[in-house]
DNA sequence: TTTATCTACGCAAACGTTTACATCAAACTG
DNA sequence: CAGTTTGATGTAAACGTTTGCGTAGATAAA
């Protein structure tokens, strides 16, 4: 039993190696015959290209890479799932990496990615990064890339993002309106442009409504949930006229229910919560959990759309095809007056 | 600027291709002096290696593909977390195709695989599959395959479980203890073994509890949640007398809630609800929902290690590698009496 | 000294495709 | 009818690695 490759095809067909792959392209040399002698015979043996062969005479690998934090997030999951829609659809395949928000594995992860593993790559960069040179290496060596919801500002290419200085103000102003006075801000991470954007929209609208900044009111979570909570106790212990919090991401507005419960404090009467978050449950919450919701499903499609549009024309990304998608709040029981 | 490929590094180096691909693989044939000056040019020049040529040469690609139904799902993110983590470690790369839980997609992956992509795969089964035809032919091609959870018994390989037949039973037995004696089964595919187990379990503990079998009393769900909450609203609607539902997977158990609320059926007053789930806010639902837990992360992580290992060694695996994890069952206010 | 062994390296084939170029017969063109 | 075009196929190089085999020089054994 030989492998079936085109030698073997052409072999059996009496044919050159050249005419068997010409005719399985749909070449216009070659009478249609022939080709229809080569498909009969290749879908009988079932043929399938040896991709690594075709990837490396052709210098592209029809594979596309992902780059995310984590994956057991809504928020990723949902983004991975337009992604995966988009490239089955162009006939890519999708290579997952994870960086677990660990600054470290997010350098390791681009080096396997430098050398032409991958057509190109979509990326959401870790919340623990700070400074991009692996990414500006990366970027060197070719693939085409576009960030999404967590870019780096520091290359020039697209990126997908939402309206996120507009929905920290929204969020603030709506609990504001909920009667908060004092405001808590529990984000990720201060090194991305997400989460400064963000955070300005908390301050703006703060700053509006005539609610002095509190700095301390400010925490910066890390990917330990169970410590996340304790130090969402410990504010709400410390500060005990907190009436408000906005989490900047949905594992930080759990945690904040998780402390919350701990010490006792009703939601949303003592406290009103607010948060990112693409939880389907959310308004099955105890209590139902008001959320910006960002259009995840979508951003993950926009994002593969662009790149592979990029790797099929060959053409570089530029940022002026970066888009804004909006996110929407959906008022419920957490933050009601 | 050339290419920085084995070619560029010898000639710089006056060496041949052959001695500079050795001493990056630190091979006995070279000496100490070279190989040091060999990877001092490569670190310099960021050598990669071409993933592709090498594949192609040794007939490894040290890739594994992951084919799930969706990953919007907490069970199938968190074994994906498993898995990477394993794959990571290894300096294996990851290759991911959702199902959606459709024959026809799955079909189609499965024709994308055969061809050598992939050194292995972890798979789990879509609920509509019903024959195994095209999960014969891949298999026939040589990948080494390792299935979990949703498991494809007709293939003579390994499967990462749980004990799904005792989870079902002991998911029964607690809502009969808790009281119920009219309890609905939502099941997501009588196709699959995994539900099949879990049935049964559920058969058996009525029985052993002198509850006879009602055939209209289980529901089979699809990938369409709002349909299946409709169903569920039917079935309480003409079977008003049922007092517990089993959810035989996380989606089914979310339907019920919103089931439940749309009809103002109170929980666990009225109808008590348990499913399986890995969802990590079920504490937190109102009410908090009674899971049985499958441990996710560890059956991700232990079927990419049998996979991993067998790939290494060059063996193929056996049925008897199989494993059998256990499931956890969390008592929440969801099934209090 | 001759022969065997060892060390460190080079040569060249192979992996399966793709594709520029060559070939050759048949069918036109003027 | 000589010359040109067209259509269908073949030849062979290339993509970047890996690896079996060969070999030159050095050292050790006889």
């Amino acid at each position: 039993m030989n492998p079936v490759n085109l030698k073997r095809l052409a072999q059996e067909l009496n044919l050159s190696i050249a005419t068997v792959s010409r005719a399985l392209q749909d070449s216009y040399e070659v009478s249609p015959q022939t080709k229809e002698r080569v498909r009969a015979l290749a879908a009988e043996l079932n043929y399938q290209p040896n991709a690594y062969a075709s990837s490396l005479r052709r210098n592209l690998s029809k594979t596309i890479g992902v780059v995310i934090p984590e994956v057991n997030n809504h928020f990723f999951s949902l983004a991975i799932n337009g992604i995966e829609e988009v490239a089955r659809q162009s006939g890519y395949h999708v290579l997952i990496y994870l960086s677990h928000d660990d600054y470290e594995r997010e350098v390791d992860i681009t080096h396997y990615l430098t050398g032409g593993r991958v057509d190109g790559l979509l990326m959401s960069v870790a919340s623990e990064t700070r400074d991009f040179d692996h990414l500006l290496k990366l970027y060197a060596s070719k693939p085409a890339i576009v960030f999404f919801d967590r870019v780096c500002d520091a290359l020039s290419t697209a990126q997908v993002t939402t309206n996120d200085y507009e929905s920290g103000y929204q969020a603030t102003q709506h609990l504001i309106e909920a009667g908060c006075r004092h405001i808590a801000h529990l984000l990720v991470s201060g090194n991305l442009s997400i989460g400064r954007m963000r955070m300005q929209g908390y301050q703006t609208a703060l700053h509006d409504h005539g609610i002095a900044f509190d700095e301390t009111l400010v925490l910066s979570g890390d990917r330990d949930d169970e410590r996340n909570t304790e130090r969402v106790m410990e504010l709400l212990r410390t500060r005990p006229e907190v009436d408000g919090i906005f989490a900047s991401v949905e594992r930080l507005a759990i945690s904040s229910y998780q402390a919350c419960n701990n010490l006792g404090r009703a939601i949303p009467d003592q406290v009103k919560i607010i948060g990112f978050s693409n939880l389907g449950v959310a308004a099955l919450l105890d209590p139902a959990l008001t959320t910006i919701t960002q259009p995840a499903y979508e951003i993950g499609r926009e994002a593969a759309r662009i790149l592979l549009h990029a790797i099929e024309k060959k053409k570089p990304i530029l940022p002026s095809q970066s888009l804004v998608l909006k996110s929407e709040l959906f008022r419920r029981r957490s933050t009601a007056s």
